[in-house]
RNA sequence: CGGGGCGUAGCUCAGUAUGGUUAGAGUACUUGGUUUGGGACCAAGGGGCCGGAGGUUCGAGUCCUCUCGCCCCGACCA
């Protein structure tokens, strides 16, 4: 019997001064997790249940999609990292060190390498694809900058599959699979969620999306439509064509004398012209693997660069801000930076701008700029998705408007084609004999972070309020003075009875007084607390419904009905 | 890695400008008593290398130097 009085949930009075989020001060006050340093927590009793609630809703979810549970190791010899390439991109959130022979080892941050080493040599013809295996597992990563508790930790739970494929049709089925797999997951959670377009970024690969947890603590910014499913990281949002379009200026293509007139607005408000018919300059220097080099990227007045579309636009792995000296140094000025007529400097364009016409931009000479440019003339450059989607603007699915909302993300799905396989040579016989790497998807899911995105979706001023899957217990059995002999003895009675329906419980028999153990069960959260007290003596008891504080007084005898009726 | 802040009892914090009894409060904990439907009350207790190391001084929680840790903003983040 799972008594209160010896169980050990150390809840206090007050929150942690370190805690800033919601689940982070709920999860340390109620006792489900303890911080150890910076990044490192330690899962309570409590703590463990919820991690395993959700690892078991997986394994299930895993389980009907045929996907095979492993375990690796999770010190991984530091020679696969060299082998695949990603002992320098991880950098320093590889955790190295060496073993008593000196070999260099380090703690797995994702295993995508394992995983390939696993499969190659084994799985040699294609009659043996596909092939989805996953592991739920301890993952470490360096972090520059933990923080937020469970939300972004060092060391934290994460889910990971990967899948093997003969075809990129194969893996497309695939990764729908797992897509609907991840999505009944949430489902299940009691979540409310979006699965959105993604950056595949660095990772690479031809297609990958996002599960998102709606929070306004989310790291995350989505661009959602109101009307239709599509959702996207806005790193990676699309737009419709634009159909408001604002008049355009009146002026034949002149050279114009504008003294000191540097910014989109200034230059907006001088020509009487919307924001929309000027050409927005940025330049910044774009970092690759080997070397740099300054790029401008040029779109409408109107819009903001997103730099994760321009970093991919030029495929380099950073882009930093450029000083005035370094424009100075190849002759250009700031202010006056326009397309036209000059070779001193990479040019990206955003899409919008093609074939704009009646535009304003800089002539790359003080003081001055072109009116009535017909950007026609720029036919032959680098033309990209440059801006950033703003709330409002069209969906690209669909007539609605899209909107900005923040999320958490929980899971990010990929195709990864032969990314990982190709370097690693990990290669099965097709139907012709002939050699080909496998073609893979991988599937992560964040399972230490759903403990914390369920408290941030759900929880009010008192504490969490776990959903129905995903709580310690889901009755909490409180007896409001244990020193009332019948109202313990009822309560246990009650205890084993829900027990033998297979619902889990706890019995608060702590000798504190009522409000104490009220406040425990909201900090902590239990769906449902059944209070044994007074109201016994009449024959009846109240359930105290967590997620909306209701009291609701049953018969003593139909605490279980009730309470079914209830879960649904 | 840049910028800022904080380390004193299990926890949350005073005390540090101006060095000076035995370092404090609240809470938590132990014991006894009174209470018992919204974090009770009374009484008596236990609990500290004031993050660490050096230094200045007759004397350092307090001043100086160096370190370590933690948090926040930013950069970064399959």
């Amino acid at each position: 019997m799972m008594r209160f009085s010896k169980a050990y949930i150390p809840t206090t009075k007050e929150s942690p001064k370190d805690a800033q989020l919601p689940s982070h001060i709920y999860l340390s006050r109620a006792g489900f997790i303890a911080q150890v340093a910076s990044g490192l927590y330690n899962f309570l009793p409590l703590g463990k249940r919820v991690l395993r609630k959700i690892e078991t809703i997986i394994n299930e979810e895993m389980a009907a999609c045929g996907a095979l549970e492993v375990d690796l190791s999770f010190v991984t010899p530091a020679e696969l990292w060299e082998e695949s390439g990603r002992i320098e991109k991880f950098g320093k959130e590889l955790l190295r060190f060496r073993d008593r022979k000196e070999n260099l080892f380090v703690l797995g941050p994702t295993h995508e390498e394992m995983m390939v080493n696993i499969v190659r040599n084994r799985v040699t013809s294609y009659k043996q694809l596909p092939l989805n295996v996953y592991q739920i597992k301890t993952k470490f990563r360096d972090e520059a900058r933990p923080r937020f508790g469970l939300m972004r930790a060092r060391e934290f739970v994460m889910k990971d599959g990967y899948s093997f494929h003969a075809s990129t049709e194969d893996l497309d089925r695939e990764f729908d699979a797992m897509e609907a797999a991840y999505k009944r997951v949430l489902e299940r959670l009691g979540l409310k969620f979006r699965i959105v377009e993604a950056d595949s970024g660095a990772i690479g690969g031809t297609g990958s999306k996002e599960l998102m947890v709606l929070a306004q603590s989310g790291e995350d910014t989505l661009a959602v439509c109101d009307t239709c499913e599509y959702g996207a990281n806005v790193e990676a949002a699309r737009r419709a064509p634009r159909t408001d379009i604002p008049a355009a200026p009146e002026a034949d293509f002149a050279r114009f004398k504008t003294p000191g007139i540097k910014s989109i607005d200034d230059l907006s408000a001088f020509f009487h012209a919307d924001p929309y018919y000027t050409l927005k300059a940025v330049v910044l220097r774009a970092v690759y693997t080997e070397g740099s080099e300054l790029v401008c990227f040029f779109l409408r007045g109107c819009d903001e660069l997103q730099e994760v579309k321009a970093r991919n636009s030029v495929g380099a792995i950073d882009l930093v801000d450029a000083s005035e000296a370094e424009l100075s140094e190849i002759g250009l000025v700031p202010g006056f930076i326009g397309p036209l007529d000059q070779d001193k400097i990479r040019i990206v364009m955003d899409n919008d701008t093609r074939n704009a016409t009646a535009m304003i931009c800089g002539a790359n000479e003080a003081d001055y700029h072109f009116v009535g440019v017909d950007l026609g003339v720029m036919n032959e450059a680098h033309f990209a998705d440059l801006a950033a989607v703003q709330e409002g603007d069209g969906c690209p699915n669909c007539s609605g408007k899209l909107l900005h909302t923040k999320g958490i993300e929980v899971g990010h799905i990929f195709k990864l084609g032969t990314v990982y396989s190709a370097p690693l040579k990990a290669e099965f016989l097709d139907e012709n004999g002939r050699s080909q790497p496998f073609i893979m998807g991988t599937y992560g899911m964040g399972v230490s972070r759903l403990v914390a995105a369920v408290i941030e979706q759900h929880h009010d001023d008192r504490g969490c309020i776990w959903t129905p899957s995903t709580a310690p217990y889901l009755v909490n059995v409180m007896v409001s003075n244990v020193k009332e002999e019948a109202h313990l003895a009822y309560a246990e009675t009650l205890y084993e009875a829900l027990q033998k329906q297979g619902i889990e419980t706890i019995l608060d028999d702590r000798k504190e007084r009522f409000g104490f153990k009220m406040s425990d069960a909201e900090l902590i959260g239990f769906p449902y607390t059944v209070i044994v007290g007074k109201e016994l003596d009449n024959g009846s008891v109240q359930i105290m419904i967590r997620s909306t504080r209701e009291m609701i007084t049953v018969d003593a005898d139909k605490v279980i009905d009730t309470i079914g009726e209830l879960v649904q």
